[in-house]
DNA sequence: TTAATTTTAGGAATGATTACTGATTTTGAC
DNA sequence: GTCAAAATCAGTAATCATTCCTAAAATTAA
């Protein structure tokens, strides 16, 4: 029942910690491998579904087929480029706090919050192909 | 090159015309056999890929493992029920329109267009269950 | 130190989706 | 209508992200 501290886990919330971007399970566990080569993959899978349950990491899909994971538990938006793929944040408290309740207006449910995925093209990928 | 007539690629965009929820390819597949029992997964695939590639419907990903496909292909939202898992439109053409720029306003790249998923309970597990 | 409990490594299993292949269908020209 | 080229199909095998399983190792509290 209790949770028991783990190396592994330790490292993985360390390495999330230090990423600004927002890995999957694979990049977490080929990362981890540098510096500890003998982690599994069904460890680091584990631990990730393990802290998000409990609400220490966050864990999305942006429709590329991948979960993943973002020390950020706080609610933001992401963004996902179409060139290189990358997932980046978006910060918009102002609307991010209205958007349900205009939801709502025309919703019969109950709406307990939601995700926006924004897609486009990054500043190093226009950088790089100005005509996109 | 050219795109031949198919009675089962017909068959499915019939299908997906008459439905409001959003099927994933798996409920196509059961729902076609019924009438023409001998069409195969693969096909149903290959066709919902092809008709998404070619513009005559949308699929997209709510985050329970799926895709999911829709004869609309208007720009909407979508809310996935926490209780039932349906996926259900909503519509919220005023603010669709304004929040690219809300989130341009805030970020480097170039913003092409987002979606937004909402979660909840819908009004069929309200009913059922109120303390929800 | 010990014993109960959790966690791990490694590999096998799962399940949605895609790829492959020989047979069937569609289409446009004759 | 017939025919051949090209697209599509059914059926099945392969892929690949993720989960499950098990015996061994690590953690914890007494």
């Amino acid at each position: 029942m209790a949770l028991k501290y783990s190396k592994q886990r330790a490292m993985i919330k360390d390495f999330l910690q230090g990423r600004k971007d927002h890995p999957t399970a694979e990049v977490v566990y080929n990362n981890i491998r540098e510096i500890y080569p003998k982690i599994s993959l069904g460890t680091v899978y584990r631990n990730l579904v393990l802290l998000s349950d409990i609400g220490e990491i966050a864990r999305f899909r942006v429709g590329d087929g991948y979960e993943h994971f973002d020390y950020d538990v706080r609610n933001h938006n992401h963004f996902v480029c179409n060139c290189c793929k990358k997932v980046a944040d978006i910060e918009m408290d102002d609307i991010n706090n209205k958007i349900d309740e205009i939801a709502a207006k025309s919703f019969p449910g109950k709406i307990d919050g939601h995700k926006i995925y924004f897609y486009g093209t990054c500043e190093d990928c226009l950088l790089q192909n100005p005509q996109l």
